[in-house]
DNA sequence: CCTGTATTTAACCATTAGGTTATATACATT
DNA sequence: AATGTATATAACCTAATGGTTAAATACAGG
């Protein structure tokens, strides 16, 4: 699969509350499909859709044991995903240090222009 | 917007190449539609929605100037995404040590049993 | 072999997504 | 005012999503 398709079907697995949560409770170790439904008020059927995209997007692999199909969270697609997302924290970081500087800027003036202030720190107005 | 809402519109609007070429193409400064949409084999009014999607999210902001609409970057929103996906970092670096104690562990046995080999380094067998 | 339990598949439905073309809007320029 | 350029909206299409209920399958145990 081409990198693209990776993080394409990675993505769409993820934006979903119902998938996300089944990957957080697969964190905690592997579970049937049955134990996977319980905390939605979903139908069984409901629940296997989600986890056959889970299982295409390679986030989960499933056993056989007995009538169980257990589900075993496989995370590796989610390193790439993170990669991706990555690349932007200097962007989104530069925005909180600009912000940061703009506060720190606002600060140093209040405490120049000495005024007076209410009880809540505030100017009066 | 809720936590949730806000995961699965980023996710979603991230489950594009399309999109995700438009983010890309951003962080490398402020674009208008026009410009966004050249590299794509793609109709004006489809780069719009797409648009309209990454808008939604919150992925990108939009100017005014003239008759054209310069749209921006808006990081923020990764930010948390990229925290959900963190989570789960340590479950697939733990995968790769236990890949690598693995293969530590079969090179430690191999250098042990010294057995007639072949010229490609397997064992006969 | 029958029954119960776990899960999947089939058929269906409503909504959303991603694209199209044609039309409308907004602004700049002449 | 007329034209050209940039963008958005409307109307439409097809396919995919996310859900349902009912039926099929797979296995274990009496």
């Amino acid at each position: 699969m081409l990198a693209q398709e990776r993080l394409t079907s990675t993505f769409q697995a993820l934006a979903d509350p119902t998938r996300r949560a089944i990957l957080s409770r697969l964190s905690q170790g592997e579970a049937s499909v049955t134990e996977l439904a319980a905390p939605f008020s979903m139908s069984m059927p409901a629940i296997s859709k989600h986890l056959k995209v889970l299982e295409r997007a390679n986030l989960i692999s499933r056993g056989k044991e007995a009538q169980w199909r257990p589900c075993k969270l496989e995370a590796a697609p989610l390193q790439q995903a993170s990669d991706w997302v990555e690349q932007y924290r200097a962007i989104w970081e530069a925005r909180f240090d600009r912000l940061d500087a703009y506060l720190k800027e606002v600060q140093a003036k209040e405490k120049k222009i000495t005024k007076p202030r209410t009880a809540n720190g505030r100017k009066k107005s």
